[in-house]
DNA sequence: GACCCGTATATTGAATACAAAGCCCTCGTT
DNA sequence: AACGAGGGCTTTGTATTCAATATACGGGTC
């Protein structure tokens, strides 16, 4: 099973996914908005069929609620649901890694390494939350792929694209992206290393903390967000 | 499988979306069956809208593949996914339930005791497995239900119900099942009695069990489904 | 003035109609 | 006979159109 998720030819439904996923992880929809089918479609200039149908994929990933004859309504951003989502990806995500340690060959290595270098390289360029997010999920991606387990990858992904509405609206990115950079350092470093428990031990450590800092964001922001 | 019984109403996508799912889970359709929409369209006497809409969800939920252009195809059952899918669930159930029972109320010992007894009732009479499948699925949804994590518990659905393609074919359906139920009785036991540790052990060891008897089933059949 | 109920409108749900891509079979060429 | 080009047929992708439902507004009643 070859998983290449890149052979699907382009089609307005996706199109119209992507850029609906993006408003709404980037924070541009917030929680709550209401996602009008015909805005969309007049928008984008094609009809409410392709907008329907994204629709219904984001509701799969949690982006948005639909309600029968009421239409979708981006998800709204809660501390329980940040809990539920980070602590979720608190106990797959090293489970993950450390499958894919297993068996992990030295292309994997690089992959990791790479994976790295990428992000550092935006950092220090200065590049846009969006880009430094997708690199952020790109080297935790590359932490994954030996695990060649297709199911648990796709768990993780939803997981991360809703876990990155929360990290979107940090008060001071700058810092959490810097600290996420050395941490990534050492990561890279044990899964160069093989050294499985400890590189386990920080991965949950980097999303504990992670939770944590959204955690304090949300409350810093009151029922702002919250209703 | 009835998630949202009371909130959303009937419509003819979600009427659509159980059926196919019901008989992708049962094995009335077989991996690598090609769905074709008109047909659905027509056997149920809807259009094909719905009908798309239905494929969309369940490929979100892993049970189809859809190539753009070709149309959607049940997904495959092989021993790689099933390690995939049970594994995650080895991992991922007994954290829920250990959430749920630091949370769980006097009510929600009662819904795990009754869940036990539907299932043994259902067992004892003779049910169809797809029955006692969805009664299994209760008892696991109520020892997980006191976590009140919407999230993970989606989650959860979505892996049991990918899972549940693989138990269907086991070969010796009554002695799992009667294994099953001697297990939920000392898991609900140790539900009543608060004894976290020992509840999520036998969690692990019940969701292992069923992943190596899957497999074992797998390799006798040989490359029969493999192919 | 508050409340209930019917109607009017906006929005979604579904059906029909049209466009485009993939597949398969034929036919011609070598 | 093997191979490849082309065309027709099948199936999916999208647009357009019709139907059903929820919300908002207004009139009537107490």
């Amino acid at each position: 099973m070859k998983a290449s998720p890149s052979i699907k030819r382009r089609t307005v439904t996706s199109s119209v996914l992507d850029l609906l996923r993006d408003r709404i992880i980037s924070g541009y929809y917030e929680g709550g908005h209401q996602i009008r089918q015909e805005a969309i479609a007049d928008e984008v200039g094609v009809s409410r069929i392709p907008v329907r149908e994204a629709l219904v994929q984001l509701e799969a990933e949690g982006l948005v609620v639909i309600h029968t004859h009421k239409g979708a309504v981006v998800a709204k951003l809660t501390p329980e649901d940040a809990v539920d989502i980070f602590e979720a990806r608190l106990i797959f995500e090293p489970f993950i890694l450390a499958k894919a340690m297993e068996k992990a060959t030295p292309d994997d290595v690089e992959r990791v390494q790479s994976a790295y270098r990428d992000y550092e390289k935006a950092l220090l360029a200065g590049e846009s939350p969006a880009i430094l997010s997708q690199l952020n999920w790109a080297f935790h991606i590359a932490l994954s792929y030996a695990a060649d387990r297709p199911r648990s990858l796709s768990v993780l992904s939803t997981l991360y694209n809703s876990a990155d509405r929360y990290l979107r609206l940090q008060i001071d990115a700058k810092a959490a992206q810097t600290k996420a950079l050395e941490e990534h350092s050492a990561l890279a470093q044990y899964f160069a290393d093989g050294n499985s428990s400890a590189a386990q031990k920080l991965l949950k450590k980097h999303i504990a903390d992670a939770r944590d800092d959204v955690i304090r964001g949300l409350q810093h922001r009151g029922t702002k967000v919250a209703s």
